[in-house]
DNA sequence: TACTATTGACTGACTGGTTGGTCAATAAGG
DNA sequence: CCTTATTGACCAACCAGTCAGTCAATAGTA
């Protein structure tokens, strides 16, 4: 424990805090809150309990720490998703869900953050509340942002996603959750589960003849319109 | 504690054990399995510590009783649910995820023993994969029969479902979950989400012309897209 | 009916181990 | 030297699990 200490020990200044954070993600994922120790934080992070309180006031804001921080980079795909749309629709949902099993499907860590949320979810409101407020609703949001210009533009029907963009998401959370828990035993063979999912997705959008034309204009195969409200 | 012993002493035990979980449960979904106190399970359920283990070996058995105790009528469901099906394939979804939907996403119960699956599934690998073997897997396999069934009867095309019957449980899902951590604040209107999520089923699953016929008789026609069968 | 003996569900004080959090001492720059 | 990042021994609180003892309800006796 004494050797390899080639770093300069200012330097570590900077990096603690980091190092602190993915080792508290590694514990608190595998054990939960409140059965984590920060011993084993401490340890796997290379250090002793007592730095941690150097660098966090206590084991909630620790915990709360790890998980603002592996958040942030979903927010912010979030934003850019909530762009102006150019294109078929069924393509802007395509590539979304694209980046989407990437981020949290196909990550392990992805994966245990919704796990820790749900979990936790309940002995953390303001946590939650946040999580809602900055990257599910936003998402939602944009969901169904993506689907009204899709219904605009003569490519979606008048669907029911448009209130519940929840429904076109949820497989998302079900492949999360189901490797999560299963995954040694039992695993989805993810490609395959996208595919099936985006498939499902555009038979149940997609605008037929009985549906009747739909669209501001009245005519379907018009110039894409913009969706800028909101 | 002294006053108010009108109940004979010696009836408890019948009695004891159905209230011990009872208040188990509440305490457990309330705080987590680490986080829970033998204690206050206790006086939730009105007598001491000492008493939960004239019934109860440990903490962990306990907990796992727990479990099993709120799992039982739905397992009962899915034994029906798997016997041989008539009628309209969409009729018997229908049905089922009504039943689904009140026993799991209304009820407050159904909802936290998903969150408490999830939550604690790392630390007890054997209940999760007793609520695989016994709950999860025969649900999905009922609900692959029930697609089959209807592809073989010509309501339904030959759709990826057969291969993810996740795809079509996902909302359900997601409605535990999102009831669960914003129910307070942002909550679904469930009635008309369940009907949002069966309209989508429908229009994902039902056969249609350029589908080409997929009768009893099991033929498909050239060109449709066959899943193979696992 | 009255009195006593026995039972066993229940209690609650106790223990042994664990862990969040503290802080004086230490060691490594500069 | 002085500064400061880090340590690790330490404390106090907490809690799962134990067990000797209590007492209400019954069974037995006369």
């Amino acid at each position: 424990m004494e050797a390899a200490r080639a770093e300069p020990r200012r330097r570590r200044k900077q990096a603690r805090p980091g190092e602190i954070l993915e080792a508290a993600f590694a514990e608190f994922s595998a054990a939960g809150f409140a059965a984590t120790r920060l011993e084993d934080v401490a340890s796997r992070a290379g250090i002793t309990k007592g730095t941690i309180y150097v660098y966090f006031p206590n084991k909630e804001e620790l915990f709360l720490a790890t998980i603002k921080e592996r958040m942030r980079p979903t927010m912010e795909h979030m934003e850019a998703l909530t762009a102006s749309p150019e294109g078929g629709a069924m393509d802007i949902l395509r590539a979304h869900f694209h980046f989407v099993y990437g981020r949290m499907v196909e990550d392990p860590q992805g994966r245990e953050l919704l796990r820790m949320l749900v979990a936790e979810g309940g002995r953390f409101p303001a946590l939650t509340e946040r999580w809602h407020a900055e990257v599910i609703g936003p998402s939602v949001e944009a969901l169904r942002q993506v689907v009204r210009y899709g219904i605009a533009r003569g490519e979606f029907h008048a669907t029911a996603a448009e209130e519940f963009p929840h429904l076109i998401f949820s497989p998302v959370m079900m492949a999360c959750t189901w490797q999560t828990l299963f995954g040694e035993a039992h695993a989805l063979d993810l490609a395959r589960y996208r595919e099936a999912h985006l498939d499902m997705l555009q038979r149940s959008l997609e605008r037929r003849q009985e549906d009747g034309a739909a669209g501001p204009s009245g005519q379907p195969s018009a110039g894409s319109p913009s969706v800028s409200s909101m």
